[in-house]
DNA sequence: TATTGTTATACTCTATAACTATA
DNA sequence: TATAGTTATAGAGTATAACAATA
């Protein structure tokens, strides 16, 4: 297309729009259960991780801290979470899921999976794997870039 | 890792750090141009395209109009870009480089270049492209979907 | 001193509806 | 009627500095 030949092949802009496309299509999917992308990330992280700290969920989402506290405040409004002090630590809150947060995981989940399977439909096995890998070693060349 | 463990293969987060790394990296290039993601992308496309319409930009960069107008500003602002009256439509506004424009681009575009250069310096050119062929795949599945 | 979580704040990007002036 | 550009507005996400409580 004329746009991404004017572009000269930029890779960053290829990624920026694939990533658009996919999250608002995953949005859609998920607003029918009350999720969005980032609510049904945190959901399932603390979900398969059980006391989880919001530090670490921070670190698992690679969000800053304070953009943390709203997120899990909404899950846990949604009576999706709940956070408790942590016994050993009292600086800390650990996370665990409700029965509701832990039913709902279980069918987003499913969504997303159908969801991610259709995205990626046209996609050989290897070739989605190559993707998954490229990803990650641009993600790592970009953080290493920055901070170096 | 354990993030991408307990996402269970998150494609969609997957795109999503590695996007946000990556234009994280570029804006940080970029910054000492005076530039920033969606300026240096505007701005060579105009470049790549003298006498372009602002709605044709905004198609080229899958913005919506109503966003294109501020950013469209800001180049004019920083005398990169003109804004004239097209002769045959007189709706149109037809966009064109200027001279500092055309300068900025070409030392933009060198910097970006190289940056992408680094930033995929792990990637085997095979491999490369099957990054850019996923991307867009990914990305016109995610539109169908959406928009079905 | 360092860390956990928090508040406050600002910025960027995105999305929609409604308007104007032209066509 | 439809289109190009605009205005206004709202929302999501991100980033930094500074603070209190605790380690």
């Amino acid at each position: 297309m004329g746009a991404d030949a004017t572009l000269r092949g930029f890779c960053g802009y290829a990624m920026k729009r694939a990533f658009l496309g996919v999250q608002a299509d995953l949005n859609r999917v998920l607003a029918p259960l009350g999720l969005r992308m980032m609510t049904y990330s945190a959901l399932v992280v603390v979900t398969d991780n059980p006391g989880l700290r919001q530090s670490q969920l921070a670190d698992a989402l690679a969000v800053e801290k304070p953009n943390m506290v709203a997120l899990v405040a909404e899950l846990v409004q949604a009576g999706l979470l709940t956070r408790q002090r942590a016994p050993d630590d009292r600086r800390a809150h650990a996370l665990h899921p409700t029965d509701t947060g832990r039913a709902l995981a279980a069918r987003a989940i499913a969504a997303v999976q159908a969801h991610e399977a259709r995205i990626t439909a046209t996609l050989g096995p290897e070739e989605l794997q190559t993707l998954m890998h490229a990803l990650a070693q641009v993600e790592r060349a970009a953080l290493e870039e920055t901070h170096a």
